[in-house]
RNA sequence: GGCGCGGUAGCUCAGUUGGUUAGAGCGAACGACUCAUAAUCGUUAGGUCGGGAGUUCAAAUCUCCCCCACGCCA
């Protein structure tokens, strides 16, 4: 038994996700936490929201509320979708917690105490009417080289050249459209990255075993142009984690807040703090302290593409600088993208299949099986309602429903809603020999988290029920050999059982049917052999409920037609 | 413009350090079976591995050039 410390990227908190979110971090997270456990080991899954930005106090003020109200309610609406898709976490936090806020400024002073700060006086551009200092795309205005008149702060989007803020002819704020812009001096903090950029580089060259696509992004940035640059981790807002020296003020940054990517993965640190506050568990240094009893904990991480930078870089830079003992990432799991029908998702345009839609129209299990198998690892992956209902159909109701439909009903029909008695010849023994490779197969892509690989060798060993029963033949067998039949019946049945066991990572709503159905509990088959003897003559099953049923042509066409276009 | 991941059967994808007739699932055709959600099982067809050149006894797999798609950055 080992200790598994596993975090998924944590959601920002403006609004609901769409399916590209989920399968690009959370749900093979929750695939391999709920695998480890399965298997014995003991998990901390953690996740949390991350709320602090420029984007979250605009969609608050949208939405007419104060922010801290809105993200307190845009946690709960997250969590409870997460809740609805199966996700396991342990515990699901907030990066606004005051244990983030206490860890973050801890970590500011420390890296401060050891000369990793510098402080950095630059000129920005404030807007009076908003009262803020504004982000340059959030500032729009006349391109002065090909004068496109909705070129942004940073780029004009129709000339693609570079601009300054300073640049645009006639700018304007787009929060309020005020033109009352002025620039102005302010002072922030930057993170020496670039001291640590031999120690972090020699860290990324012992990951050779970690995916191309993680080690790729992170050479990329230590080496590009001038290599790895100092990163200012602080901003001009009100909402976030007040800037401290540790405990104390640090004077001429009142009023300033950490740069929310610098204290969002802190919150994975605190999220165990959380965790603990809330009575779930005990000593949350022993995941997170090598000192204190993490020396002996793998960490996994899960991201889509998109975050490893931060994962790979800015993070480690923090932990290794801070030198307190803090654990280290052992494993980056990152994702590619997933397209919807020949595009991409779009949250702004309304484009895809939400989280919430997804969960209205489908059990969870069904997103979770095509999500998983379609897992975006090597390469893009694209989502089209003709695929999606093909392959669902296919695995969840043909493969694996219908097995266990067609064998509890035969069972039922021909001896009773019990375990018939029988023995095991020739075919079972080496349907078992079959299944021992098959579930190992399983197994070792599990253990690498190559959830694509797994979920075929899942759908492998459905199929091999299958197979066995055409071979066999049980309908047939009764007629002569009853005794045979019941052999057969009796190993069909146990069939059921191994499945809930090996599907609950992937499926665990209809694995806990199966297993509810056949009256046992989740044990894992080191045994495939024993495993299949689990059920003894006389056990008592019932005949389930289909467990999924087919979707139509007219529902895919329904959906396909309604998710096309915008979201009201 | 620079960089990155890709470009393998109709579709979605596998292909370890270069080595016998390039694989899987879906879809298709045909056959078997009839217990079951008209489900299942089997067989077959199908690819000059984006294009070109090179290295090698041997390349989807290495080198160079080019083309295409996507993404990131400036």
């Amino acid at each position: 038994m080992a200790r598994h410390l596993i975090t998924s990227a944590i959601p920002y908190i403006n609004g609901i996700k769409h399916l590209g979110n989920l399968i690009g971090s959370q749900l093979p997270a929750d695939l391999y936490a709920r695998y480890l456990r399965a298997r014995g080991h003991e998990v901390l899954f953690l996740c949390a929201t991350d709320e602090h930005g420029t984007p979250a106090e605009l969609a608050a003020a949208k939405a007419g509320k104060p922010v801290a109200d809105y993200c307190a309610e845009m946690h709960d609406v997250q969590a409870e979708i997460a809740k609805g898709f199966g996700l396991s976490f342990d515990h699901f936090g907030r990066s606004s917690s005051p244990q983030n806020h206490a860890l973050t400024q801890a970590f500011a002073g420390r890296l401060n105490e050891v000369g990793l700060i510098r402080e950095v006086t630059e000129e920005q551009v404030y807007s009076v009417t908003d009262g803020r200092f504004l982000p340059d795309r959030y500032i729009e205005g006349t391109c002065p080289n090909c004068g496109f008149d909705s070129a942004r702060g940073d780029q004009c989007d129709n000339c693609t050249k570079q601009l300054d803020p300073t640049d645009l002819i006639e700018p304007h704020s787009t929060i309020s459209g005020a033109t009352d812009l002025e620039v102005r001096e302010t002072k922030h903090l930057y993170l020496r990255q670039s001291d640590l950029r031999g120690k972090l580089q020699d860290w990324i060259n012992t990951k050779t075993d970690w995916p191309i696509l993680t080690t790729s992004i992170a050479n990329k940035w230590l080496n590009d142009g001038d290599g790895l640059q100092d990163r200012g981790i602080t901003r001009d807002l009100d909402w976030g984690v007040p800037v401290k020296d540790g405990t104390a003020d640090w004077p001429g940054m009142e009023g300033k807040v950490f740069y929310v990517w610098f204290d969002a993965p802190i919150e994975y640190i605190a999220c165990a703090q959380e965790w603990e506050d809330a009575g779930k568990g005990t000593n949350w240094q022993s995941w997170w302290r090598t000192d204190q009893g993490a020396d002996d904990v793998t960490y996994t991480q899960f991201m889509g593409k998109d975050n490893v930078p931060f994962h790979t870089l800015s993070f480690p830079a923090t932990i290794m600088g801070a030198d307190q003992n803090w654990k280290l990432v052992d494993y980056i799991k990152s994702f590619n993208y997933l397209n919807y029908d020949g595009g991409q998702f779009s949250t702004s345009r309304g484009r895809g299949v939400f989280q919430d839609q997804a969960l209205d129209i489908l059990p969870a299990d069904v997103w979770r099986w095509w999500l998983l198998s379609h897992a975006p690892e090597s390469s893009d992956a694209e989502f089209t309602w003709e695929a999606f209902q093909t392959d669902v159909n296919k695995d969840l109701a043909d493969v694996l429903g219908n097995f266990v439909s067609r064998i509890t009903k035969f069972c039922r029909s021909k001896f009773s809603e019990a375990v018939p008695d029988g023995t095991y010849g020739p075919a079972e023994e080496a349907l078992i020999a079959d299944l021992t490779d098959k579930v190992a197969a399983y197994q070792a892509h599990m253990d690498a988290i190559e959830v694509r690989k797994a979920a075929a060798s899942l759908r492998a060993i459905w199929v091999a029920g299958n197979e066995y029963l055409q071979a066999e033949a049980p309908w047939s067998t009764i007629k002569e050999d009853e005794a045979k039949a019941a052999g057969q019946v009796r190993l069909g049945l146990n069939l059921i059982q191994l499945y809930g066991v090996l599907s609950a990572p992937f499926i665990p709503t209809m694995a806990r049917t199966m297993l509810d159905a056949m009256g046992t509990d989740e044990v894992w088959p080191d045994d495939v052999g024993a495993a299949l003897n689990l059920l003894k003559p006389g056990h008592a099953f019932t005949v389930p409920e289909n467990l999924f049923s087919k979707i139509t042509d007219d529902q895919r066409e329904d959906w396909a037609a309604r998710f096309a276009g915008t979201r009201s």
